[in-house]
DNA sequence: TTGTATGCGTTATCAA
DNA sequence: TTGATAACGCATACAA
């Protein structure tokens, strides 16, 4: 298949002038041209279905329009719907929305640093959490410096161990609120579902379990501590485990909904029943939290919302309007059925 | 911010060669360079950081290394596990995987093939099914033969209403093997709850249904057809409307997993037992399918494979390597617990 | 084995 | 109001 691009040049022999004006056209150029030749060149490009070369452009202009976004898993409500918030204003307005996914391995974290490192990207979100890693650190720390002085604005979901603009999550917050709600409906007992080992992430939320505990002057048990992934199997698993200690505990906070979801799921499985027996709490609020058996209460952190806020961010940093910020997402207690007041 | 971008002269500088020889070194090209010279090259690109700036390399070859994908959601488990699978083989062989979310409206569904024209992509995807609508189709059609001229390779996932590859996901065969599975089991009183009206899609789910039903001398009844709109929450909406027809039912096809899991948490919810009084199937096998009250017994469409095996695909034709086909995906039929049998 | 000149499609600068 | 020319970063034909 023989590529014959259609160029400025061939529009401009059509409309009898030069390429020079027929960009001046294309662009809407301050530079006057007269109303005869501008609709020559109309004409021309309608005629011959021209669009310009965005990528030539990027070249001359030094932009690539390209906005590289970073997530653990597609298939994970949480990135997808900050994805689909982002792409909603982005590509509205001429940018390229380029996807790694990249399962939370270090190499293609790093892979994927580099490709938009080496397209040039305008921008970079790390949507995905940062890894708890060595080696994620220092490379990561290396190309990031890169980037920058490339001029690619950065920009990170919760925290990351290189200097880049972070957008908390009020991760550490809703799990502290999630906690909280149980302890004043009298639960003392709590469990709690940990994330993945080596996820920043994980241990916010970790961390806002512990925070809201002491304050009201309850101790965090490791024995209560079980691991999780972030995803339903996890909670699966979690719920096995967490089934013979079953008397040392009233209610379960889970890392996030998917390991809620899991957990209740189990749970009726094994014929122990939610929330009579044991309550069990999530965060995120995820679509399909609202459909579980009971319904799940959990903090909802409107994630489709945070990404359309990126998206307008970007694209103000990228148009130099400087004192932009983002628009804070705030944590809200959903208050449904799978916690039963104790008290 | 200003841009400092590093140059082939920059490592031309350093390693005291010209731009011509590092870009030898760069491509491994077959052009001989001296070991000696060939290492300070390399010396200089690793202190510098340099990679090669792709969007140049694209201009000069005639690649742009952009992929485009476009799907309608990208929370429908669907599209995302397709996305992923692509993803997977694209990005790792150096692609760019451009991703538009359409929600099926035909204005979104055009900016995104104009904007993949514009940055002369390489391939592009049409994950998303066909809409059904004059204007899409007409103006479809344009776009996608000037992508043609350009060079641009395409392929479409199921058919679509203009002359590229199509990828056929079996969607009749998947409606007829599991409406079959149900008139297998004693049931005749068969309703269908449809996809969107506007997809094609829908229609050929719709019509294998109808081939199943014809098959065993039954004829598909216009009133135990009711829309939804491959949604869970259209699936709840058709469960409200097809209680009041309950006893001329036994069976429900749902045109998707997303719609049967809808139904039969609203069934549920209603107070109407499945499978015992009613049973539910749908097409897609869901991550979460196994995990409803009973767990769905439904088609699987491997659809991450799909999406494997498309990349695959792309990257054979965009190496010009020809005979090479997609791999096909077969729909399995996945027995759970949501049909009784009634002979 | 190395380097110079040219061009990919576009736009900014300058001159007319 | 128009256009010739150079340049963005890179790769290739050609010359040395």
């Amino acid at each position: 298949m023989v590529r014959k691009e259609i160029t400025i040049k061939d529009v401009a022999r059509l409309a009898e002038c030069s390429p020079t004006t027929v960009s001046r056209v294309i662009n809407n150029s301050e530079h006057p041209v007269s109303k005869d030749t501008a609709e020559k060149v109309e004409a021309a490009i309608k005629r011959l279905n021209f669009s310009p070369n965005r990528i030539a452009q990027g070249l001359k202009n030094d932009k690539s329009n390209i906005i590289g976004v970073i997530v653990h898993d597609i298939c994970d409500s949480y990135f997808a719907q900050m994805i689909k918030g982002m792409e909603e204003f982005i590509s509205e307005h001429e940018y390229i929305v380029n996807i790694y996914n990249t399962s939370r391995d270090v190499d293609k974290e790093l892979h994927a640093v580099n490709m938009l490192k080496a397209n040039r990207a305008d921008a970079v979100v790390f949507a995905a959490g940062a890894l708890m890693d060595k080696r994620y650190e220092r490379e990561m720390y290396n190309v990031v410096e890169q980037l920058k002085s490339q001029g690619t604005i950065l920009l990170g979901v919760t925290p990351h161990p290189f200097a880049i603009k972070n957008i908390s999550l009020a991760n550490q917050k809703a799990a502290e609120m999630i906690t909280d709600y149980a302890i004043e409906n009298g639960h003392q007992k709590i469990a709690f579902i940990s994330g993945p080992q080596n996820l920043y992430t994980s241990y916010l939320r970790k961390q806002g379990v512990i925070k809201s505990l002491e304050n009201h002057s309850l101790q965090f048990k490791q024995e209560l501590l079980f691991e999780g992934d972030f995803t339903f199997e996890g909670g699966r698993k979690a719920a096995l485990s967490l089934l013979n200690k079953i008397d040392q505990i009233t209610a379960v906070v889970a890392a996030n909904d998917a390991t809620a979801l899991g957990l209740i799921w189990e749970l009726n499985n094994q014929g122990v029943k939610v929330p009579a027996e044991i309550s069990v709490l999530g965060i995120d609020d995820l679509p399909e939290a609202k459909y579980s058996y009971p319904p799940l209460t959990t903090i909802s952190l409107p994630i489709y919302n945070l990404g359309t806020n990126i998206g307008e961010y970007l694209l103000a940093q990228l148009n130099e309007e400087y004192d932009i910020n983002i628009k804070p997402v705030e944590p809200k207690l959903l208050t449904r059925d799978s916690l039963k007041n104790i008290e």
